[in-house]
DNA sequence: TTACAAACATACATGGATGTATGTAAAGGG
DNA sequence: CCCTTTACATACATCCATGTATGTTTGTAA
């Protein structure tokens, strides 16, 4: 019993992998505090220590693999675009590539969509995914004040579309055990998706 | 504690719609056994005559308002159609419309997607899911062979595309309560799509 | 070197969920 | 009219997850 500060890091470390992980394949009801401790070779102590509840662990999940994307695309959306909508496109392809790299946020993004837990959790992968929505329909209205966005569509419902298609490619994806190609298919959706949603000139 | 056979029955459902409606705030996990006989009016002895245990409940939910929908666009992908396509658009669409009907096949979706149970419960899941990713491949199987489907998509990467975007639309609008009109915004997409997927001619 | 706090492990108390076993009153058939 | 079965309610036993309280050992700073 003889930890250092690293020492403890790497527990808190060993921690956020067992959870994940077990969060993922049990779900986060029925993987226990003390299943995730002996997966991490602690003790519930341990965990107790470094974390307050089971909120808290997924908190952190979500705070070292998805948040920093997030505010990427956040701070990219907030800084005004000359293209919104080609930003748009870039970022939703990107994010199909860092996605299908990695394997921390293919685990949480089952483990938010899939395995919701109880209603504390409930409430704040609702904020999570309305601070998501709040960002594409920033970009998505200064696509229309530029006159860029096709005339039948609001900026609402491109935003709500774009997230529709996301996250079906992504929980398809996931479902049927990554047996598709998820960033050709993908772009090669989304790329039809985005001529649809743009201003369609010089068809004549 | 008089019972004669139609309140039986009539029993049996108030705890299907008691379950129902806990399952999809609660979750699985957290919506006990006593709170769903608490919510029916009856006491768990009703429930464990009624039911084995909380899967079995869950069946029963699926059988009686999804099941039969499925069953329907099974039997129609079977006959075979001459346009297979317009067959998926058309039933697609339809499904919508159901859908934005039909409360108990929205709480029993966010209750599949949002709420997984555990393991028994997760493969039975995919199961289902599995049947109606063949029922769609069935179908773009048949478009291919008709020379109906674009040269740059596979049959089944077209009934992931279907599988996905059809998800994502229901999925998207439940989570932000219902908050646009899932028919005309799906048909709208649906449309657009089916005419990428479609095989594109005369267009020279 | 000593004292304090970090970083856990161990032990305990509690409540809650499940399953089962038993009780029981009415329905329904002969 | 009686007997069996249905359709539950009640009671009990068990286990498990959570939270907390306490113990213990070692870094670490003065």
């Amino acid at each position: 019993m003889r930890k250092t500060k690293k020492d403890a890091e790497q527990t808190r470390i060993a921690i956020l992998d067992a959870a994940e992980s077990l969060f993922c394949t049990q779900g986060t009801a029925t993987a226990t505090l003390e299943k995730i401790s002996r997966a991490a070779g602690v003790t519930r102590g341990a965990l107790y220590w470094h974390f307050t509840d089971k909120l808290d662990i997924l908190r952190a999940l979500h705070a070292r693999s998805v948040a920093p994307q997030e505010n990427l695309i956040r701070t990219a959306a907030e800084s005004g675009h000359d293209d919104p909508l080609g930003l748009l496109e870039q970022a939703s392809i990107e994010m199909l590539k860092t996605f299908e790299k990695d394997e921390h946020q293919q685990r949480l993004f089952t483990i938010m969509t899939a395995h919701r837990p109880d209603e504390e959790g409930a409430a704040w992968f609702a904020e999570v995914n309305a601070n998501m929505f709040k960002t594409l329909t920033r970009l998505t209205v200064q696509a229309r004040d530029l006159g860029m966005l096709s005339p039948d569509l609001t900026p609402e419902e491109t935003a709500v579309m774009m997230m529709s298609t996301m996250n079906g490619l992504l929980s398809e994806w996931l479902r049927c055990n990554r047996s598709f190609a998820l960033v050709q298919l993908g772009s090669k959706l989304l790329r039809k998706q985005m001529a649809f949603i743009r201003v369609q000139r010089a068809t004549a």
